[in-house]
RNA sequence: GCGCCCGUAGCUCAAUUGGAUAGAGUGCUGGCCUCCGAAGCCAGAGGUUGUGGGUUCGAUUCCCGCCGGGCGUGCCA
């Protein structure tokens, strides 16, 4: 509330001399917690009269008096102040209807950017020849959301999945590969990402001596033939690693056979990942991909780069960047000349703000990465990575950190075998489900249009239970509860959007909608269900800033999940289509369209599909 | 050892970043469909915000100490 605040802050002044002309005031306009008690309140007396030494409900009496709000809100009196000095304000009805006029139009009050940014999102983070499991789900959808966020807000957003498409275990994967392709035990044409999945988990196996074994047989002596067998699994480890070091080699020399492998289990499995990407509604498109294989040129004179400068220094053989405040130094070169995923990390941090001039770099990356970030982040601000061309303000680096996936047993979610949940399973068994529970409501829907609307309702579940939760907590996936449709769901906020489409519906069948539309129908906010919707109608565009400052995709959760539930309550109580008079009926005609437009609106700014019917 | 994160109704989560009597959902008890979709609405019960101190008009929120859980922590990613 603009004006209000403007207001206010008028009032403080001149009520309020000992505050320099020059000093901020932060008027703390917020909406009221008890609708009883008003619609809007302002708390800054207390801190005021904490800056100042005075008693706050003398200094809330004070601007009181010098307040005017006569054409906005009922009039303002001692009444009005409340407790230690929060003062209560009720709007006026006729300006309650104009802020709705003004909200009404194309960009639903949100306001253009004072400086459009530039915002680099790192999310997804895929890995070659691996399935996508649950894993990848957080980083995806919250990823995503806050990019939608951001484009929402009108700043230019750029995406990055740092695909995760070299080192030491690609090269294993592709050494596994090449040679069940040259044994004649592969077809490189015919091969799937479960194919490659497997593979990379043999490749791990195949490379890794069995040292838990070797500790056994020698504190329990198992025997010789146990050691023989060991013995054996261990030289053939040794000589798996070899060839897969080999194949590293090869790849970095830009061999064309082995490239030409790799190139394959590539684009196998950005198919299928990007196929996924789609399937959850998200933005994210090949062009996206930024993978460490594109670094691996760069790191070599970036190390050197560091190293010119003094910033990088020798430690034990390994060259390290040491920053104040960290005691572990971010190691950027092993002692054996190679480089680590920092070191990748900070050439994309370089590249990100000098490419793409970024204001500011957000990573949707699992919790457990927060001290390599912080690390990495520091060495770039040290090595001058976050300057840009043309500011003198560095580049803002922020982890959006969030927490692990739990099953309903609190740990970790995993299927009853221990492996990772397929996430393209998961998706399956949530449609399936959605589809009973569809056909349940709706028995004479044709089975393509039952399968189509699952499809969406799935989707909106699991999209929406993970991002209404608070990021950084572990969540516990329940499938139960997200698609149970009763209560704070995905499918509860697709219901409310129905319902109202179908207003609109019925009211086009019988004829009840005006021939020249209802926009410019005049706004009646006289029932009380009525009020409360218009009230949290104008908290849209501070519940997307608040989203935005908080990077927590949450807090649009919540209060579309108000705006629903005030939409549920005015459905209960205030008849549209059968409203006692036409002025009436334009009216909340008017308020539907706009609900329905502002929930598609911030559905769509969390990346949650919607539908005309349920 | 050190560092980071988290402890809120039986369960799953909020609390507009220091504001009023800590709110929702779920589950439980009761009520509401000749009326625009009941996937809904209304009412009730349910709390020493892990714990002890501190800062102040005011603390779930900030500071310090404990307890409990999770995760990291110099050559994997």
């Amino acid at each position: 509330m603009l004006a209000l605040g403007e207001r206010f802050v008028a009032a403080i002044r001149s009520a309020l001399p000992d505050i320099g002309p020059s000093e901020r005031i932060d008027p703390l306009i917020s909406p009221s917690r008890q609708p009883k008690l008003g619609d809007f309140q302002c708390n800054a007396a207390m801190p005021l009269a904490k800056r100042l030494g005075r008693n706050p409900r003398e200094v809330a009496t004070a601007i009181v008096a010098q307040l005017d709000l006569t054409d906005l809100a009922e009039p303002v009196t001692e009444r009005d102040i409340a407790g230690p000095g929060f003062i209560n304000i009720r709007l006026r009805a006729e300006k309650l209807a104009e802020l709705l006029n003004q909200l009404d139009d194309e960009s639903l009050g949100v306001p253009a950017p004072d400086k459009p940014m530039t915002v680099v999102v790192d999310l997804f983070g895929v890995n070659l020849a691996k399935q996508m499991h649950v894993g990848h789900l957080r980083s995806t959808i919250i990823g995503d959301a806050i990019a939608r966020v951001f484009e929402r807000l009108g700043h230019t957003v750029v995406r990055q999945n740092h695909v995760g498409d070299w080192g030491l275990p690609i090269a294993m994967v592709t050494w596994k590969i090449a040679s069940e392709v040259d044994a004649g035990r592969a077809n490189l044409d015919a091969l799937t990402l479960d194919d490659l999945d497997r593979y990379y988990r043999t490749a791990q196996r195949d490379c890794t001596p069995d040292r838990r074994g070797l500790i056994a047989v020698e504190r329990y002596g198992l025997g010789p033939k146990a050691e023989a067998e060991l013995d054996a699994q261990v030289a053939g480890a040794h000589a798996s690693l070899a060839s897969a070091k080999d194949t590293l080699v090869k790849l970095q020399s830009h061999d064309p056979e082995t490239l030409r492998v790799w190139q394959r289990i590539r684009d196998v499995t950005m198919t299928a990942c990007l196929d996924m990407c789609r399937r959850l509604n998200t933005s994210i498109t090949d062009d996206d991909s930024a993978g460490e294989s594109s670094y691996a040129e760069e790191l070599g004179p970036l190390v050197q780069d560091l190293l010119d400068r003094g910033i990088a220094e020798e430690s034990d053989g390994a060259l390290v960047v040491r920053v104040e405040g960290i005691p572990e130094p971010t190691i950027v070169r092993k002692s054996d000349g190679g480089f680590l995923y920092a070191t990748t990390d900070i050439a994309g941090i370089r590249r990100r703000v000098q490419k793409f001039d970024a204001d500011r770099l957000i990573y949707c990356v699992d919790a457990r990465q927060s001290f390599h970030f912080r690390q990495v982040f520091a060495a770039a601000h040290r090595a001058g990575y976050t300057r840009r061309p043309g500011s003198d303000q560095p580049a803002v680096l922020e982890h959006a950190a969030f927490g692990t996936v739990l099953g309903e047993d609190n740990r970790p979610f995993k299927t009853r075998t221990g492996e990772n949940v397929r996430l393209a399973d998961l998706i399956d068994e949530a449609v399936a489900r959605a589809e009973h529970e569809v056909k349940l409501r709706n028995p004479d829907l044709d089975a393509e249009s039952c399968r189509s609307i699952a499809e969406v309702v799935a989707i909106a579940a699991i999209k929406y239970a993970d991002l209404s939760n608070d990021r950084v907590k572990d969540y516990v996936f329940s499938m139960n509860r997200m698609i149970a449709f009763e209560g704070d769901t995905g499918p509860y906020l697709l219901n409310a959007l129905v319902r109202i489409k179908g207003i609109f519906r019925k009211g086009q069948e019988r004829s009840l909608i005006p021939a020249a539309g209802i926009d410019s129908a005049q706004f009646l906010p006289e029932h009380p269900a009525e009020k409360t919707m218009a009230l949290q109608l104008l908290r849209y565009p501070a519940a997307l800033a608040a989203t935005a400052e908080s990077l927590g995709p949450h807090r649009l959760c919540v209060f579309l999940y108000e705006l629903a539930g005030a939409f549920s309550k005015f459905y209960e109580q205030c008849p549209v289509l059968a409203a006692e008079d036409e002025r009436t009926r334009a009216s909340r005609l008017r308020l539907c369209q706009l609900t329905a437009r502002m929930l598609a609106d911030g559905l769509d700014v969390l990346g949650i599909p919607t539908l005309d019917r349920m």
